[in-house]
RNA sequence: GGGCUCGUGGUCUAGCGGUUAUGACAUCGCUCUCACACAGCGAAGGCCGCCGGUUCAAAUCCGGCCGAGCCCA
């Protein structure tokens, strides 16, 4: 009977949130367990990453509450910044720069509040049960109050500094350009080559940029360029300045372009940047925000960068330091608007200090318990390579504004905490005049960057600031689920506000998924059509056929998009629907008593290793190592093996007994990742009676008591019958058929539950006879101790005894001077009968009378 | 250019020092079987990317090369 998916995921999904199955209980004696929900980004449709990633996070939600503990699992979204801006920009037509301010960014919360309906409900379909009554958003007053209010502590902790550094601006719209602004184009440009003096020797750099010659603070060489060999370290003239720069090497200057040579020039662009923080370089302000040269240019001052570089060429050419000129290609950002070059200029922003707590932050890093551990090294190569502070100011109007106002000479002054959440350019500050000169003062336009909100997000759920003891409660949180690609922003930026603003870190452990990539292994790109669409997938399968295929990706690894793990997904949830079938179809049956049989301690002996393997794999969050083994275990020991050889006494309440608490223990196990196919199993048996309201109100189970020596007699019953099984198929009668008699082969006939093997195959009559069976040695293994202890010798003594197999009948075997007990060798024997009518396997041979 | 990760039958994948190298999907047989044909039983299919090295022993460890992915404010 196939499994009606639509219909009864919807009721699960329905009774979880009726009952609130998954909701936080404040007052609950039980320990927590806390997870940082990255907040999802209010961009609308669910893709495949969102629904892989989150998966993850609710088998992990799911699994701890199995595991007894009380899961903080909230439900939030991210809803600031300029990836909002721009689908506004899309879906209205117009361009937020254009616009009214306050107006845009009533678009853009309108945009934000229609979407968070349809992921909510997205979530919803994918089974995944973030609790609502934990909701936040980002863009929230509540939250962005916290946001402000954590500013204004590390400012005053002098944690926060007013600094320069360059933004990409348009010189005609005299306004700052966002990275997604800018437009590339290419264009036919000058690439100059002029002549820089020495004392006795001379550089020749090429600059596209003649202009920018006042701004340049040194000459940079490849340090492998044997051209420059010895220069490094020593000083050239600027031509037309009258200034002296050093020649530094820099592995960032490209060795077969042109000269080798460049100007470094602050700042140019964003190589000059990185050489400037490396080699400790001044910063110079030579073009203004009209796009004129500033006095940094002398005599060249108030000349628009066209003019300057018509002019400085003209004066090189007459001092003969102009050596030519030639055409390149040349990729050049411009203004979305206006088409205008952008220039790399000099502004105030604010700055996080990151740079100087380098050393502290590897150590905080190190603190994090890493899953896997690999993405550690991500984290701390990057804090490594840190060459200047974190800009926290954005030129932008969908985010939190900074809760600053602004004299006209500069003077910031900060809001009271308890003026936040402020908007300063509606709201008064908190003093009429600036406190240092007495001029009015004007509310800033600026707003942070958005992970200046997001990075709190685990002080945000602890209730930081709102309620003292919750937040002595919450805090640190247990985990930070988060992706591979946001290691250096988000990771980073919350363990260094958490540590700042608390003293200590914001979780104890952090897990790093990987990307779906396409079908094909490529990222997936709408332009590339390899876009996989998970809503589709989840209404032809189904959310725990999808949850399956999310299962199967290794922890930290990119996995391409695979459609069969949903087939496979879908089969294994009817394979859990059916047996459920059975089950019912078997309940309260039983009219007699019998006590536990070979094969129900061989099956406990399994679900044990089961219980505790699985256990380990959702500790460290291997979903799919877990799984695998569920799958083996349910699919093929449990049905397979266990449910057909048990068939035939269900009317033996033990038997049947032993069956339904098997399942039951499987289907708790496997609920984190089926909840769907697991809450309905659980619901038709076990909830009547004393079952508790939801199978995640139940335990993780716990171990099966069974006796060794039966479990041995039921594996091999359990071979017999699969070899019966497969026997009666060759010989084309029906598995349900009637067979006169079966004989099993064995030397030694205790090992096997006749009656167990006679009702299943059902036979008429069974024999068991140690009757004309030879062993035949398939293969040797030895200890990896004995293997040192013959060394070089090992190959040969197998051989050895593959030759001479009676030697292993034997204690202790000696070899070449080396003395080997017998435990230490592990050998696998094949059984085999000198008559035609028989199937032989490793414990027996079976043969079938019709 | 730098850091990390991955490269195993047709496709995808497990294994990460000694196993007869997992398993899935696809392919090919056979079986409607009283939970399930979205099932069961069986078959075929592999120089474990390439080249060196360490070791008695390498898919597994080390080095180089080739190819892929993420990140570089």
């Amino acid at each position: 009977m196939p499994y009606d998916f639509k219909e009864r995921e919807n009721k699960w999904r329905e009774f979880w949130a009726k009952e609130r199955i998954f909701e936080y209980n404040f007052q609950s004696e039980k320990q927590t367990f806390s997870i940082d929900t990255p907040p999802r980004y209010a961009s609308g449709k669910l893709h495949i990453g969102h629904a892989f990633h989150y998966s993850h996070i609710d088998f992990i939600a799911k699994y701890q509450k199995l595991r007894g503990k009380n899961v903080f699992f909230p439900l939030c979204f991210d809803v600031n910044g300029m990836p909002i801006e721009v689908n506004v920009e899309k879906k209205y037509g117009i361009r937020m720069r254009d616009y009214p301010r306050e107006e845009f960014v009533k678009l853009c919360e309108r945009f934000a509040d229609d979407n968070i309906d349809a992921m909510i409900h997205q979530f919803d379909l994918l089974g995944i049960t973030a609790d609502a009554s934990l909701y936040y958003r980002t863009d929230g007053e509540y939250y962005r109050k916290l946001t402000q209010i954590s500013f204004i502590r590390m400012l005053q902790n002098g944690l926060i500094y007013r600094g320069t550094f360059p933004v990409n601006w348009c010189p005609r719209c005299e306004t700052a350009i966002a990275e997604s602004e800018i437009v590339y184009e290419e264009r036919d440009v000058d690439l100059n080559e002029i002549k820089f003096a020495g004392e006795d020797f001379q550089v020749i750099i090429d600059t596209t940029r003649p202009e920018l010659i006042p701004a340049c603070v040194a000459v940079a060489v490849n340090p492998e360029d044997e051209r420059y060999t010895g220069l490094v370290g020593k000083e050239v003239n600027v031509p037309l300045v009258g200034k002296k720069v050093k020649i530094i090497a820099d592995k960032m200057v490209l060795k077969d372009f042109g000269s080798g040579a460049e100007m470094v020039c602050s700042v140019g662009d964003k190589d000059d940047l990185h050489m400037i923080y490396a080699h400790n370089l001044p910063f110079l302000k030579s073009i203004d925000e009209s796009g004129k040269l500033t006095e940094v240019a002398g005599k060249y001052k108030g000349l628009e960068t066209k003019e300057a570089r018509k002019k400085i060429i003209e004066d090189l050419k007459n001092q003969g330091l102009f050596i030519g000129s030639k055409k390149i290609r040349h990729n050049v950002g411009t203004c979305w608007r206006c088409s205008s070059p952008l220039e790399f200029l000099q502004k105030d922003q604010w700055f996080v200090k990151t740079t100087e707590f380098k050393d502290k932050l590897k150590e905080w890093s190190k603190e994090l318990d890493w899953h896997p551990k690999f993405m550690k090294r991500r984290l701390d190569d990057w804090i490594d390579s840190l060459s200047w502070d974190w800009v926290i100011s954005r030129q932008r109007y969908f985010a939190t504004p900074i809760p600053v106002w602004f004299c006209k000479n500069g003077h910031p002054v900060v809001a009271n905490e308890n003026q936040c959440y402020v908007d300063p350019l509606i709201d008064p500050p908190p003093i009429e005049k600036c406190d240092k000169c007495g001029e009015e003062l004007k509310g800033s336009d600026e707003v942070f960057d958005t992970w200046m909100d997001s990075s709190i997000s685990p002080l945000f759920n602890t209730f930081y600031n709102r309620d003292e003891g919750v937040f002595e409660s919450l805090y640190p949180m247990n985990l930070r689920p988060q992706g591979q690609d946001i290691i250096r922003t988000w990771a980073f930026y919350t363990l260094l506000r958490g540590r700042h603003l608390t003293g200590k870190n914001p979780w104890n452990s952090i897990m790093v998924d990987g990307n779906i990539m396409a079908p094909d292994g490529r990222p997936m790109h709408a332009s590339w059509g390899n876009v996989v669409d998970p809503l589709g997938l989840l209404e032809k399968y189904g959310a725990d056929p999808f949850r399956y295929f999310t299962s199967q990706c290794s922890l930290g690894e990119d996995t391409p998009f695979k459609e069969r793990d949903l087939v496979r997904g879908q089969r294994f949830v009817n394979k859990i629907y059916n047996l459920a079938n059975f089950l019912e179809f078997y309940s309260g049956k039983e009219t007699m008593e019998g006590a536990l049989k070979p094969t129900d301690h061989w099956i406990r002996k399994e679900i044990n290793s089961v219980i505790r393997e699985v256990k380990e794999a959702m500790d460290e969050y291997q979903f799919d190592v877990g799984m695998k083994i569920l799958e083996d275990f349910i699919w093929h020991k449990f049905a397979d093996n266990y449910v057909e050889a048990v068939k035939h006494r269900m009317n033996e309440r033990t038997a049947a007994n032993n069956v339904r608490s098997i399942l039951l223990s499987s289907l708790i196990m496997i609920s984190p990742i089926f909840p769907h196919v697991a809450e309905d199993s659980y619901q038709r048996l076990f909830r009547s009676g004393e079952g508790k309201k939801s199978i995640f109100d139940n335990d993780w189970p716990s171990t099966y008591e069974f006796e060794e020596s039966s479990a041995i007699i039921g594996e091999n019953t359990i071979e017999a019958i699969g070899l019966l099984r497969s026997w009666k198929v060759e010989m084309r009668i029906p598995l349900g058929g009637e067979i006169s008699k079966a004989i099993i082969y064995s030397k030694n006939p205790d090992d096997f539950d006749a009656d167990e093997i006679k009702g299943t195959i059902r036979a008429k009559e069974i024999n068991v006879e140690n009757r004309k069976v030879k062993e035949k040695l398939l293969g040797i293994k030895l200890s990896p101790e004995s293997y040192g202890k013959l060394k070089e010798a090992s190959p040969k003594f197998i051989e050895y005894l593959m030759n001479n197999s009676q030697e292993l009948n034997r204690e202790v075997i000696n070899y070449g001077g080396v003395s080997i007990n017998r435990d230490e060798i592990k050998t696998t024997y094949e059984y085999s009968v000198d008559e035609q009518d028989v199937t032989c396997g490793l414990k027996c041979c079976v043969s079938i009378e019709k």
